[in-house]
RNA sequence: CGCGGGGUGGUGGAGUAGGACCACGCGGGUCUCAUAAGCCCGAGACGCAGGUGCAAAUCCUGCCCCCGCAACCA
């Protein structure tokens, strides 16, 4: 049976660069899953988008007093630049402001409302007089009132985590202009997650192979309990309610100015980009939602956390249709810069085009790969960036490759005529196979690494112990056994290491004039014998080491 | 008592009761196929204090410290 995945990663948001927290949060991750999954011969889908309608795209865009539309022009082809350079395997990369995703929300609404999950209430928002309008959530600053943490947002307080209601934060300011902003009666569809409260408790209670944290996290959630949560807003970019398919006696004052909340717009995306997908490849988007079989995997930093382990849960719950729930949040703790948060403006920041085009992409998603920041914060730093490349990545993993390659080609004249394994290379390959398999199923990068390089240690020490050069005139048939079987480990590690460095062995896989293969049903992770071995080229080493 | 995560050699990690392991770094040695690479040996650690156990890094209690859930941010 062919297992089929869906992989979902974070939309960014359009408005500024994507620095390296962005690489080692939610794309480096994400694609090392996709491509082992395709390698296992796994129906994959991974999609995913730019997310153009928050208010933070709103923010920036007023403070460069430019449209959002042009913000969203602005940052959207950088990145596209990203994705490619890093060679991120999406099959669709999409955006929220398509046609396709603002019928396919508009429809996840009306449904919802079919099925008695809507409601309508009338509550206060904060309006600013200067500027004639209502101000979202974000716009406005003051201080909590459980805990008068200062400068809090007005959807939620950060300092002590619970939700805020409009008319809850003292002092209430415009965060853009200053002023001081009052309250104002407005109405808003919600979704009322009480009456999903029990179906979300038993999904996720049913979870448990979760990261434990991840688990814990989202159990404490649903502890105090699902409350009714706005999916309108009063602003004017984003999507519009469908209010022709609204019955009259049900529409809410003002609709015209009201969009969707972006929380409840953007992890439509999941669903919509691969409805997209599937028209623009003749394929079907059920494979993937109502095939029970197909698992659902959800890449992300842990800001996004309840989002994907509650919220989105329920909007899909509360279809009704039986569509697929997440299997598998691979939620990613931050990336820290020389043990300090990223910000750009004190200089603390990585743009990840920027130190691709100087180190190059392999270099980085290597070290990448070796820090991700899975069950705590990680530190980028940049005397270990270099030290893991040369030492790791070059003399250890390259250097095997290149020692093998020469010695066959100068010692050997390109000729093995003992094919035999030694059975302790095959002993080692077989568990490294297993292993590698059993922690990329869990999602296990930082522990998959490390496997390699346990592997690349043995081959070393493998070829050490054995000297073939010393076996070359007093023992040619078993000096041609070493090296036939370093040319296995060879032939795995272009396996192994193509998740985390694809752009590397694909160039290695020229050497042998082979590909890597990722046929759908074609498990690449059965250990067979590369035999007649033969090189297109004078081997040249495949890394370099770094200043 | 808001919620949650975490403290293991110089650094980063693994390890949820029974030999404290891995990588880098450091000191010494050695090979020579290789990219001043490789390999071998060595020094060096379980935050603190109690408790339960034949046995605790691991379980329990108390304490100390760090971090996230805010901030142009995933």
């Amino acid at each position: 049976m062919i297992k089929k995945i869906f992989i979902g990663t974070a939309w960014p948001y359009v408005n500024g660069d994507l620095h390296v927290g962005h690489l080692a949060g939610y794309l480096i991750p994400a694609d090392i899953f996709s491509r082992f999954c395709r390698l296992k011969g796994y129906e994959t889908l991974m999609v995913s988008g730019t997310d153009c309608h928050g208010t933070p795209i709103t923010i920036e865009a007023d403070k460069r007093k430019i449209s959002p539309q042009d913000l969203v022009a602005e940052y959207t082809p950088k990145v596209l630049e990203l994705i490619q350079t890093y060679q991120i395997t999406y099959d669709l990369f999409t955006s929220t402001t398509t046609d396709n995703h603002k019928k396919i929300t508009q429809e996840f609404f009306l449904n919802l409302l079919n099925k008695g999950y809507i409601s309508r209430q009338k509550s206060y928002q904060y309006f600013s007089l200067t500027e004639n309008k209502f101000l979202p959530d974000r716009y406005v600053e003051g201080e909590c009132k459980h805990c008068q943490a200062k400068e809090q947002r007005g959807d939620q307080c950060e300092n002590c985590g619970r939700s805020l209601e409009p008319g809850e934060l003292i002092n209430p300011k415009s965060k853009l202009t200053g002023s001081s902003v009052i309250l104002k009666e407005t109405e808003h569809y919600f979704l009322d997650y009480s009456k999903l409260q029990k179906q979300i408790e038993n999904f996720v209670f049913n979870s448990n192979h979760w990261r434990k944290w991840v688990y814990n996290e989202s159990v404490g959630y649903l502890k105090e309990g699902l409350r009714a949560r706005a999916i309108t807003r009063d602003i004017d970019w984003g999507i519009e309610i469908p209010k022709n398919k609204i019955s009259t006696n049900f529409l809410i004052d003002n609709i015209e100015h009201k969009r969707f909340y972006v929380w409840f717009e953007a992890v439509i995306g999941y669903f919509s980009a691969s409805v997209e997908w599937a028209k623009k490849n003749n394929k079907d988007w059920e494979d993937f939602w109502l095939d029970s079989s197909c698992r659902h995997y959800y890449f992300m930093g842990k800001d996004n956390l309840i989002f994907h382990t509650i919220f989105w849960p329920g909007q899909l719950i509360g279809q009704e249709k039986g569509y697929n729930l997440p299997y598998f949040p691979a939620v990613n703790n931050f990336l820290l810069l020389e043990g300090k948060k990223f910000s750009k403006s004190r200089g603390i920041h990585i743009d990840s085009l920027e130190i691709a085009k100087k180190y190059g992409v392999e270099n980085v998603r290597f070290y990448i790969a070796s820090i991700l920041p899975e069950n705590k914060d990680a530190d980028f730093k940049w005397q270990e960036f270099k030290e893991t490349i040369n030492n790791e990545l070059v003399d250890k993993i390259g250097n095997f490759i290149h020692r093998v390659l020469i010695f066959f080609q100068q010692k050997l004249n390109q000729k093995i005529e003992n094919e035999n394994l030694t059975q302790e290379v095959l002993v080692k390959t077989e568990e490294t196979l297993k292993l590698y398999q059993e922690n990329l199923e869990k999602c296990e990068m930082v522990k998959t690494f490390n496997l390699i390089l346990d592997y690349v240690n043995f081959a070393n020490q493998y070829l050490d112990k054995n000297e073939p050069w010393k076996l070359l005139n007093e023992n040619k048939n078993k000096c041609e056994e070493i090296i036939f079987s370093c040319f296995q480990i060879i032939n795995n590690l272009r396996i192994l290491l193509w998740p985390f460095i694809p752009q590397a062995m694909e160039k290695l896989s020229q050497f042998f004039n082979l590909k890597i293969e990722t046929k759908t049903g074609q498990d690449n992770f059965v250990f067979g014998l590369l035999r007649n071995i033969k090189l297109t080229q004078k081997p040249e080493p495949l890394f370099k080491k770094l200043n």
